[in-house]
DNA sequence: CGGATTTGACCTGCGC
DNA sequence: GCGCAGGTCAAATCCG
């Protein structure tokens, strides 16, 4: 699992389409305009160099999808974050020309705590490439 | 028993 | 107007 820190690789397959269902999962129905007067749902992408895609960032992840992307022959892989009030949502790809890199996409905000160990959280940080698109 | 996971189907949006 | 693509949700199932 030991993996240098040249290994990361810039973000090419980053496909910003703009289009959502919702924001945090909140008003869908009602509302036939979004709230464009919020703030933009931050969007983070991480690069790791992994054998598996479960990457535990000390979150607990419910995989409520997985399509197959064009630009990879691999699926993609669609989790929530399974707090209350916590609409995290987050999405792992791995990287066609390079099924070692992994792509972590995390999008919204955590309101809680780690159940984890904050260290090895940080370890893990150590090991990703932050982009940020905003 | 509860929680988590899987696959399929369905819906929406956009393009042509 | 129809088709295609992508994304999401739901139900069923399995594991601990």
């Amino acid at each position: 699992m030991e993996v240098p820190a040249s290994d990361i690789t810039n973000v090419d397959s980053l496909q910003t389409k703009g289009l959502l269902g919702s924001d945090d999962g909140e008003v869908k129905s009602s509302g036939k305009k979004k709230g464009e007067k919020k703030i933009r749902k931050p969007r983070y992408a991480f690069q790791t160099r992994s054998q598996v895609d479960i990457l535990d960032d000390g979150y607990r992840w419910r995989k409520y999808g997985q399509k197959a992307v064009k630009n990879n022959r691999f699926p993609r892989s669609y989790y929530r974050c399974t707090h209350q009030g916590c609409n995290v949502k987050k999405q792992v790809q791995r990287l066609s020309k390079d099924e070692g890199i992994v792509v972590t996409t995390y999008e919204g905000m955590h309101s809680h705590q780690i159940e984890k160990s904050t260290d090895n959280f940080e370890h893990i940080l150590s090991q990703m490439q932050v982009y940020a698109s905003f």
